[in-house]
RNA sequence: GUGUUCGUAGCUCAGCUGGAUAGAGCAACGGCCUUCUAAGCCGUGGGUCGGGGGUUCGAAUCCCUUCGAGCACGCCA
C-alpha cells in the first residue's frame, strides 16, 4: 500500500501544480502542532523564494483548491504560510480498512528481493557471554527481523571466535593437567573418544586462568602459541580436541541465545575462512595491493578525501601470523561466493569504526569485494551502570549475561506472582516473557550508537516507556477480543467501517495510519529505536481511547464491531512490531 | 596531538534529515475505579537545548569558535 503522507502528499501535489507550482513542493507531514491540525505542507513557505511572491498568497491560492477535496475536511492556512489540513473520517476510515484487509498491514513487499547477510553476535568459544554481548544480539536480532519483514532474505551469521591464540590456551592448560590424554599424543593412530573429557564450566574456568598465566609466564605463552600452531596446521589430536571445545561451547551458547530469543543461521567462525587466507594473501600481494611496512604486509586504504590519518589495513603481522583484519577479509570473499550478499551488516562496538572502516576500504579496493555489495557497520554504545560506567558485578568484575537474565526472571517473577493470582508454573513462564521485553525493550528502545544506562529497576517497570507497559496494553487487548468471542462475537464480522466516535478515535486510526511509513523509515535507516518510540505511542493513543471509550458495553451493534475491527488491527501491528523488536506479548499477565 | 561521537527538565531519553508554543517517562503534586486488566487514564509544576558568533523569513537541528565528557588512532579483537 502507498504510504498515507504519500497519499496526502500527491493530493495536496496535484493542488501545487493546479495552482501553477511546482508540484514538489507538495510533502505533507504530520503536524507538530495538534492543536491546530493533523497533518500540515510546508511548501508555500519554501515556494516563496522561487516565486517570489509572499508564502501566504501561494498557500491561499493552493488551500482553495485544497478546499474542494474529499480527502481533507479542514484546509486553513496560518501564517508565515502553513497549510494546516485535517483528514476526513471518511478517506481515514478506508485507508485503515484496506491496512486490516492487507498483508503486513499495507507494509509493501519489494520488487526486487535483496540478500543481506547480519553478522553479530560474536562470542568467544569457551569463554562466557557477558553485558557486552547483550547488544551485538539484540539490536542484530531484530535488524535481522526487520529486514525480513520488509520481504528481503537475512541470514544471521554469528561469527564465533573459534581459531587464535584463545584456543591454543585452552589447549595448552588442558594439556598440562592431562598430559596423558590421547588428543596429545602425536604417535596416536587410533579413534579420538566422542566425549568431552569437561564441561561448559570447566572450560570458563580454564580459560580467565590460562590467559592471566600466559601474561606472566612466558614457558606458558610460548606452549600455547605452539598448540596453536598445531591445531592451525591441523595435527590430528589437536583438531580432535578442538573440536570437542567447540560442541560443549556451543551448545551452552545456542541455550544462552535461546534464552533471548536469538537464534542464526549459520554458526560459522574465524576456522571457516582460515583456508583462505594463502590464497588470499597471494592474491593481494600479486595484485600490488600488498606490500611490506615496518616488517608487516599491508594494504593502504587513504583516499583524497580524507580529513583525517587513515591507518594502512594491516594484513599480515611481522611474524606473518593472520589477525583480525586478515579473517575478517576473508569472510567476506567467502561469503561472497556461498550467498553472494547485496549487503553484509557488521554489528560491533562503536570502538571498531575505524577498523572497519579500513576493512571496508581494503576490501572494495582489492576487490575482494565487488561494488554491488554493500558493507555496512553499526557500530553501538557500551551498556553502562547507574553510575554511568561500564556495567559491572558488585565487586567490580564482568557481569555475566546468564547471571543478568536470571536475576531479572527472578525479580519479575516475584512482582507477578505478588500482583496477580496466578499458579507457580504460569507465573513462571510469564515472567520469563515479560522479563525478556524489559532487557530487549531497554536496550532496543535507545539510539544503537550511543551509550546507555541498564536501569533494571526502570526497565522492569511496568510504567512508562518500557517493555511491560507495552505487553500489559497488548494482553488489555488481547483480553477485551478474548471475552468478545466467549460472549458470542464473531471477529471475523467485525471490520473498520466509516465512523469515527471521537478525537481519541481518530487519533488512534491515525497513529495506526502511519505504520507504513515508519516500518519503511526503520529498514532504511536501520533504527530499532524508532519501532519502540512507535508502538509507546501506538499503546499511549490506545490507553487514552480505551478510557474514553466503553467497548464490550457498547450498546450500538455496528459501533461496536467497529471498535473490535480497530482493536484487532491494532493488536495486529503491535505483534508484527514485537516480532521485529524479537519479544512478544504473554495472554494473560 | 589528530580524528570522532556527544552535551536537551533534578534523573533517563526522544526530537522523523531547517518549521509554529522544544516533547515523553521517572521522581513531585492534584484528580478519576459498583462498568472491558487502576500495573491504567487525565491534569499541574519543572528548560537562556553547554557558552558565544554566523547562515535565513525561521536553527536543538547547518557552518565557525570555545568549554566539557567519552572513544579511537599498525603488529589485540
Amino acid at each position: 500500500m502507498e504510504q498515507l503522507l504519500i497519499k496526502l502528499g500527491n493530493e495536496v501535489a496535484k493542488a501545487f501544480k493546479e495552482a501553477g507550482y511546482d508540484e514538489n513542493l507538495g510533502k505533507v507531514t504530520v503536524s507538530n502542532r495538534p492543536d491546530l491540525c493533523e497533518y500540515q505542507c510546508n511548501g508555500a513557505m519554501a515556494g516563496a523564494k522561487i516565486y517570489k511572491k509572499a508564502p501566504t498568497m501561494i498557500a491561499n491560492e493552493v488551500a482553495e483548491i485544497l478546499k474542494r477535496s474529499e480527502v481533507f475536511s479542514k484546509t486553513e492556512v496560518c501564517p508565515p504560510g502553513f497549510i494546516n489540513l485535517n483528514i476526513s473520517d471518511k478517506y481515514l476510515c478506508e485507508y485503515a480498512g484496506e491496512m486490516a484487509c492487507s498483508e503486513k498491514y499495507g507494509v509493501d513487499q519489494p520488487s526486487e528481493k535483496k540478500v543481506f547477510m547480519v553478522d553479530y553476535g560474536g562470542p568467544n568459544v569457551a569463554k562466557p557471554l557477558h553485558v557486552g554481548h547483550l547488544r551485538s544480539a539484540v539490536i542484530g536480532e531484530s535488524i535481522k527481523r526487520i529486514i525480513r519483514y520488509m520481504g528481503h532474505e537475512a541470514i544471521g551469521d554469528i561469527h564465533l571466535g573459534d581459531w587464535g591464540l584463545q584456543m591454543g590456551l585452552v589447549i595448552a592448560a588442558y594439556k598440562e593437567a592431562h598430559p596423558n590424554l590421547v588428543f596429545f599424543d602425536e604417535s596416536y593412530e587410533g579413534e579420538y573418544p566422542q566425549e568431552a573429557p569437561f564441561t561448559v564450566t570447566d572450560l570458563e574456568e580454564i580459560y580467565p586462568k590460562a590467559s592471566a598465566r600466559s601474561k606472566e609466564d612466558a614457558a606458558f605463552k610460548d606452549e600455547a602459541m605452539l598448540c596453536t600452531k598445531k591445531l592451525q596446521d591441523g595435527v590430528k589430536g589437536y583438531r580432535a580436541f578442538w573440536k570437542l571445545i567447540m560442541e560443549v561451547s556451543i551448545a551452552d551458547l545456542k541455550k544462552n541465545y535461546n534464552n533471548l530469543n536469538v537464534e542464526f543461521d549459520l554458526w560459522k567462525g574465524e576456522s571457516d575462512v582460515y583456508d583462505l587466507i594463502p590464497g588470499m594473501v597471494d592474491y593481494l600481494k600479486e595484485g600490488g595491493y600488498a606490500y611490506i611496512s615496518d616488517g608487516a604486509l599491508v594494504v593502504d586504504v587513504k583516499e583524497e578525501t580524507d580529513t583525517k590519518e587513515i591507518p594502512p589495513c594491516m594484513i599480515l603481522k611481522s611474524d606473518g601470523a593472520s589477525l583480525y583484519n586478515t579473517t575478517d577479509l576473508a569472510t567476506i570473499m567467502e561469503r561472497r561466493k556461498e550467498y553472494d550478499p547485496d549487503c553484509i551488516i557488521y554489528l560491533t562496538d562503536k570502538r571498531q569504526d575505524l577498523y572497519f572502516e579500513q576493512v571496508f576500504r581494503c576490501a572494495k579496493k582489492t576487490g575482494l569485494c565487488d561494488s554491488k555489495t554493500k558493507l555496512v557497520h553499526i557500530g553501538f554504545g557500551t551498556v553502562n551502570g547507574k553510575d554511568g560506567k561500564p556495567f559491572k558485578t558488585r565487586d567490580g568484575g564482568v557481569m555475566r549475561l546468564e547471571y543478568l537474565v536470571k536475576d531479572i526472571n527472578e525479580k519479575m517473577y516475584e512482582k507477578i506472582i505478588s500482583g496477580r493470582e496466578m499458579n507457580e508454573e504460569e507465573a513462571k513462564k510469564v515472567s520469563e516473557t515479560v522479563a525478556l521485553s524489559a532487557i530487549k525493550y531497554g536496550d532496543l528502545s535507545n539510539q544503537a550508537s550511543k551509550d546507555y544506562i541498564f536501569d533494571t529497576e526502570r526497565f522492569m517497570s511496568f510504567e512508562g516507556d518500557t517493555g511491560p507497559y507495552l505487553l500489559y496494553t497488548v494482553v488489555r487487548i488481547k483480553s477485551i477480543l478474548k471475552k468478545y468471542s466467549e460472549n458470542g462475537g464473531d471477529l471475523k464480522e467485525c471490520s473498520i467501517n466509516g465512523t469515527i466516535s471521537d478525537e481519541t478515535h481518530k487519533n488512534l486510526l491515525m497513529k495506526i495510519a502511519g505504520y507504513n511509513e515508519m516500518m519503511n523509515s526503520v529498514f532504511e535507516e536501520l533504527a530499532p529505536h524508532r519501532i519502540c518510540a512507535y508502538l509507546y505511542d501506538l499503546a499511549n493513543v490506545f490507553n487514552s481511547f480505551y478510557h474514553e471509550n466503553k467497548i464490550l458495553t457498547q450498546e450500538d451493534e455496528e459501533l461496536k464491531k467497529n471498535y473490535i475491527g480497530v482493536l484487532k488491527l491494532t493488536l495486529g501491528i503491535c505483534e508484527d512490531c514485537m516480532q521485529c523488536l524479537g519479544f512478544e506479548a504473554p495472554d494473560r499477565m
